[in-house]
DNA sequence: TATAAACACGAAAACGTTTTAGTAATATAA
DNA sequence: TTATATTACTAAAACGTTTTCGTGTTTATA
């Protein structure tokens, strides 16, 4: 690559100063018309354009948010990128993202990578052996020197910083009384194990609407499904018994979409032997048939939301209470939880 | 935040100079076992890591990449950031992602933050708007510097730089083939504008494929996409006419799967009244049923190989030729094109 | 005892920019 | 004519780091 014009170049080439320079480019009256419109024509010629790493060292300032998420290939995590990148982009900053891979040592590796002065704040939420292990060591310098952090959907308590979560348990209760309303006496829940935090709250929101509607809970109904097994094999298993259930609520679309595969390979009738709603509304859920009641997460609005906290902290002086925003899932009711009638 | 300790603030600390902190830390024999002990351990309380934008300042060198991508929110382009990442990491780079949203005007704002010294090269997937006017000339300046660049996907001929692209005329020709094996006559081609590159290659295989088993050509079975109306409708036209076709192939997952549900609406059993081949073998093409056929195309290879012509021009002094490499993609074979004996 | 080597450290430049404070030279006002 | 503005610039610091080249002191060698 050809180096880059500089001030000092443009400095050199008409005798001036760096700092002559500077000025003339900012149309500054300090320089003469003539000094001025010599020093723009070169600049403008040779494309010069002020280095952003001597900007951003002189400004203390990157305009960079680096964001660390699990996985990518993920539509609720691509669409959360998605709004990150959105609002950031219309207040000026640049997005840096890092993938974990749910790993807890990817995750330290890119604290950092990104917390020696080359992003202003982070956004982050936390790998799945970082929740399961619950070593959380890696956040203390960050939060001990009050570091801009804002954590999504895979929160932990005990890190004080901004958060943002999707009402996990209001979406599930919603979810299952929908189900219940329909009709629904035995219904399963497939979830995750217990240490994925989403999974519990949504497992609690399910048990919160059975209860409310005087259902007696069964644990016979709750499956949780290993992440690292073969997923149809376990998710068989909630169909292939002798007595399925009529309804059954899934932590996520994937579980979902099984679970409608293993129904329809049974010879059940989705929604008439048993009716289906999965977490997240993303793409597979559009395209099955039937196609897939399920609870959608806004993950778009998380991420704006996300990057809105994160700025307005970078770019607030005062020290404000770190804030907790919830965001309200909504039922996207589609074919797998309506009667045939 | 509160602010990070210098180097500067170890020397006033202890009295001694700049050098001889930076120089203990990197434990250097020309520090006093007793200097370098305590200084490191002061540090090390201190957490002290070496501000990134200095060094990167320094060493003409950020170690950062740059993509420029259309969406996120897409299977395909989600797994090429996977694999950009993956190997960028394996090199000690990250990542910085910008999107176009398929606008030219976001794409040259995109150019201008990126292209300040802030990353080492850019991998970029052009914009559909930028392919649709052909107006490339904020490449030039980067071609002109020899600034190192990856078109990967959506490439510009005239742009002289490395690149990365899928046979999309062997992918077609080969999907096209199958169908033709498994005995269909009239197959329908689902595609897009002509602008975008890649919706013309696929069309350029089909014909071939078509041509070479001699079979006539019927441009009353092309159908040819505006992604701005609505898809059902237009993909609904496919099918819904007195004689519709035995087969379609389709340039990507989401107008194969609407064509799925239009057949299965119509009546048509998939895949004996009508066999279905999508582009693009993602989470959709999994979950629809029958699933899909689909032609892979390696999203994460794709991502892998642009990073390492990347960082191979990033890194290599002596001026290389530039490289266009081609990725074969291959033909998943699901439920749609099998027929059911 | 004179000289060389080893030790322990510091000064300064370089990366590229902005900005404050200053300085000549010229022009204006009293 | 003298004091004061105005004009058109420059010097230097600052952001944080690394590294080359000194330099003074101590220790070892001849």
């Amino acid at each position: 690559m050809k180096p880059r014009i500089t001030l000092k170049k443009i400095a050199k080439e008409f005798g001036v100063s760096i700092s002559t320079v500077s000025k003339a480019l900012k149309d500054s009256h300090e320089i003469s018309e003539e000094t001025r419109g010599k020093i723009k024509a070169f600049a403008d010629y040779y494309n010069y354009k002020p280095n952003s790493l001597a900007l951003q060292l002189r400004n203390q300032k990157t305009s960079v948010i680096g964001v660390i998420i699990p996985e990518i290939v993920h539509h609720f995590f691509s669409t959360v990128i998605n709004g990150i990148e959105q609002y950031a982009n219309e207040k000026g900053y640049s997005v840096i993202v890092c993938l974990s891979n749910e790993s807890y040592e990817k995750e330290v590796s890119n604290f950092s990578v990104l917390t020696n002065g080359s992003v202003d704040g982070l956004i982050i939420s936390v790998a799945r052996e970082t929740q399961e292990n619950q070593i959380y060591k890696h956040f203390d310098a960050l939060v001990k020197d009050d570091f801009p952090l804002v954590l999504f959907d895979r929160t932990i308590d005990e890190i004080m910083c901004d958060k943002i979560i999707i009402d996990d348990i209001g979406g599930a209760y919603k979810a299952t009384n929908h189900l219940i309303e329909i009709g629904a006496k035995r219904i399963a829940l497939i979830t995750t194990q217990d240490y994925i935090t989403v999974g519990s709250l949504r497992k609690e929101g399910y048990l919160k609407a059975l209860v409310n509607s005087g259902i007696a809970i069964d644990e016979s109904l709750i499956y949780k499904i290993d992440d690292n097994k073969d997923l149809y094999e376990q998710i068989g298993k909630v169909i292939n018994v002798k007595n399925p259930p009529d309804a059954i609520l899934a932590v996520n679309e994937i579980y979902a979409a099984i679970a409608l595969k293993a129904s329809k390979a049974k010879g059940l009738i989705v929604p008439n032997d048993v009716a289906i709603i999965g977490f997240t509304s993303g793409l597979i859920s559009e395209f099955t048939s039937p196609r897939l009641t399920s609870v959608e997460q806004h993950g778009d609005l998380m991420g704006r939301q996300a990057a809105e906290l994160l700025i307005n902290r970078i770019e607030s002086t005062a020290p404000n209470e770190f804030q907790k925003e919830v965001i309200s899932p909504n039922l996207k009711i589609r074919k797998s939880t309506l009667s045939a009638n």
